[in-house]
DNA sequence: AACTAACGGAGCGATTCGCTCCGCTTTGAA
DNA sequence: TTCAAAGCGGAGCGAATCGCTCCGTTAGTT
């Protein structure tokens, strides 16, 4: 029996999601009207369960977090240190991880989630040196490397312009597309390559962009 | 010593690249405000030389179909198929290629436009055909999968950001931070890795999107 | 000094924004 | 069966922003 609290659960879910694919379409703007609509919710429930729209991205945030460091434990728990990298990132990417890049700046950053975005930094370091240990990376790659390559591919400008357009039965082929595209900058990650242009980058440019201005 | 003339032709060179800039930062909802002003120049000034916001936009696809048709012949140009296809690619990606995504199916598109984008893929079909041959190209990787890719890169959401958030002190580094992930992504397209996923892209998937809906 | 072409930006009506508020439906205890 | 309460969708508020027009001012030319 489905009684109140799962539909409203639901919901919640489903004001999440829409969160996430609307922010990917429309960038900062994203209106809350579009987010709700998407939801198949009304207005008001959004407002019953959130108190402003800056609670949702915050809420949104956390979760992608929680995402972040999930995958980034499940890659540890992988005994090859080759494919633990390989299936933190793809599941990051796929996740839409760079969606929220347009919020970055506009939110106030919580205590909660600044920890969760150190244990992340501190996971993702482990899995870059276990793999440099094992030689199966790349030399000169760094974590913040790998940061910026998955917010680079954590958005897909095709899946996102489709579904604007409302051309849906093209979805499943732009999906396919794009995994070839990750499959190919993956491989790019793997040694035997020539060395990579320039010094490696600074943390600061990941970090300091979530820092109220 | 001409001076007007020069000054209205600095201001349309501003008022483009501005446009650019912008539309990069804000996507579709980039206002001609805030181009106007980016390009330091009035709004009145930017309503003499367009009659709307529209033909803009119009005039910047066109200059980056020129823009993508020069790097293609200049690839063309290089005696190795190699270099000549890394050097359209990094030149359309730096370019900033990927920022006209947004207004992609918002504009009409001329005659002019669309004959230049066809010559725009047979210069690409060339280009790859021509690495093909001389096996320096990863065999299953088409145009539409190279085309995807410079979509993919040819926007930096670090950058944006950063320029939106008034870091100019940042953006060498970001910029060379960029550098460094179109190299791996370049490095990804070489001959020597595990097939790709899936089956290669349709070219719908690249074309169908400028059409009106 | 007089002319005028190009300039910047105030301000128009229309639209869209985040958010409040309320009438309606559904639920479950009485 | 009844009915208070909880949760729902969305009309509509004032404020902000949109594309664009129009005009007073500036600066090169004669």
């Amino acid at each position: 029996m489905t009684t109140r609290k799962d539909l409203t659960e639901r919901n919640d879910r489903a004001l999440l999601q829409a969160a996430r694919d609307v922010l990917a379409e429309d960038g900062a703007h994203a209106s809350v009207a579009a987010i709700a609509t998407r939801a198949g919710v009304g207005i008001g429930s959004l407002y019953r369960r959130y108190k402003t729209k800056e609670e949702l991205f915050q809420q949104l945030s956390l979760l992608s977090l929680d995402h972040w460091n999930e995958a980034a434990e499940q890659g540890l728990a992988d005994s090859d240190p080759w494919a633990g990298l390989a299936v933190f990132i793809r599941g990051c990417v796929e996740f839409g991880q760079g969606s929220l890049a347009p919020v970055a700046g506009t939110i106030e950053v919580t205590r909660e989630m600044s920890a969760k975005a150190r244990r992340g930094d501190e996971l993702l370091d482990e899995l870059v040196r276990r793999a440099h240990r094992a030689g199966v990376l790349r030399g000169e790659v760094t974590s913040v490397d790998i940061s910026l390559l998955i917010e680079q591919l954590g958005r897909s400008p095709l899946v996102d312009q489709l579904r604007k357009q409302g051309r849906d039965d093209l979805l499943p082929a732009a999906a396919e597309a794009r995994r070839r595209l990750i499959a190919i900058a993956l491989d790019g990650l793997r040694p035997g390559h020539d060395p990579l242009p320039g010094s490696p980058p600074g943390g600061e440019l990941f970090t300091d962009r979530w820092s109220q201005q």
